[in-house]
DNA sequence: TGATTTTGTTCTAGTTTAGTTCTTTTTATG
DNA sequence: CATAAAAAGAACTAAACTAGAACAAAATCA
């Protein structure tokens, strides 16, 4: 009946024209099926009219309409459908997102915040999880850098060495190398232009540790 | 079927004809539609009884006749289909994993490996991705370190300090900042143990430039 | 009826947007 | 590796939109 591309543009026809009223343009049709050139659009809107799925008015513009629609789906489009619906099964995760993690606001005080961020399932594992913007170039030698997203596992407790979001004094969320010495606890940063804190150990919450680091570049 | 202007004239013709019971002139169109001269709303009436949606009786003033509207989408059916289309966005989408990217072994090579990553739908945007585990430090200091997962972006050509998956010589694929000069071409690494190599452009191809880096502590 | 106003039509003209056609390039396939 | 189909690209043509003015036909009303 129809190939991938004739159905996907004729949905496409079909879908604009019910919600906007106006016929789509060869220029937006071409973006909406991923095509680059417009002279691809020009022959499947003819296989569609050849086809009377379509009836148009030649050499006017936005003169589309639609006749009928196709009882079946062209095969490739049955099996991305599948795909799809598979990919909602083992759909990404859903975290919060609670903010940037610099120095001034604890977590729990931006905890309300309804954004969220979907990661894939297998990068959370098991446990509770948020996320965090990285702020700042205090970790920059350890590869985090101003920008990035933080995927963070809830937890109070971490060992030495790991990098985990550390509260200080109620006040200040900071994200840090742990080392416990003793009754104190050194925050180390991974860039020299900082310096390690030390501090008295009741002074310092783990609120979490560092379990997945994400970066997009446009 | 409509272009947005027809269309705005068709809803206001329609309008004020129910309303009233009587047609609008073309000086209320024009005023409605914004227009500053009515020969404009002469083309769009005319253009609107091409498409067969008004008729009117020529030469006789206020005696337009909607014949038909464009036919909607109930709301309900809209919201639906929105819900559904941003449950898809936070859904995991499948990129193939084609290996580990060092010296020595082209993409292609790889490329039949089975193996798939998931990464949510919103980081992935349009076009072809694969992922690829970075070996090496040679781009340490753009914060992309050993074991790092890189998401690329299938493309051949990329703008001078993007960061690009090159295949030089056809036999050896590497991780690194693109920069055109004249006939050569410049894979710069952001280490500085490592030598920015200058290359014939004939001997490079860009395989695809980098989208996305994925970090996982244990 | 004739004068006046309202209304629709036509023309010109410039700018922007959109559709068509043709050639070349890429991609898929046997 | 050849072939055909699909896509990209560029060049071209036409339509859409805007505005202004002049004019003609219809509607209104004294």
């Amino acid at each position: 009946m129809l190939t991938e591309k004739q159905y996907k543009l004729l949905l496409f026809i079909n879908k604009t024209t019910k919600e906007t009223g106006c016929s789509p343009s060869f220029e937006e049709m071409k973006n909406a099926i991923g095509l680059k050139s417009k002279s691809g659009i020009h022959t499947l809107i003819n296989a569609l009219e050849e086809r009377e799925f379509i009836r148009k008015l030649p050499h006017k513009a936005r003169a589309l309409e639609v006749i009928r629609m196709p009882k079946f789906k062209p095969r490739a489009i049955l099996e991305e459908e599948k795909k799809r619906e598979n990919a909602l099964q083992h759909a990404a995760a859903e975290i919060p997102f609670y903010g940037k993690i610099a120095a001034g606001t604890p977590i729990e005080a931006i905890a309300d915040r309804t954004e969220t961020l979907s990661i894939p399932y297998n990068m959370v594992a098991r446990g509770q999880f948020y996320a965090l913007r990285i702020e700042g170039d205090s970790m920059k030698d350890a590869g985090i850098l101003d920008g990035d997203t933080a995927v963070i596992k809830k937890t109070d407790n971490a060992e030495n060495g790991e990098i985990v979001v550390a509260l200080v004094d109620n006040t200040e969320a900071t994200l840090k190398i742990l080392q416990k010495k003793g009754s104190e606890v050194w925050l180390v940063p991974c860039n020299k232009d900082y310096e390690t804190r030390k501090l008295d150990a009741k002074r310092v919450k783990v609120q979490g540790v560092l379990s997945s680091i994400i970066r997009n570049y446009h």
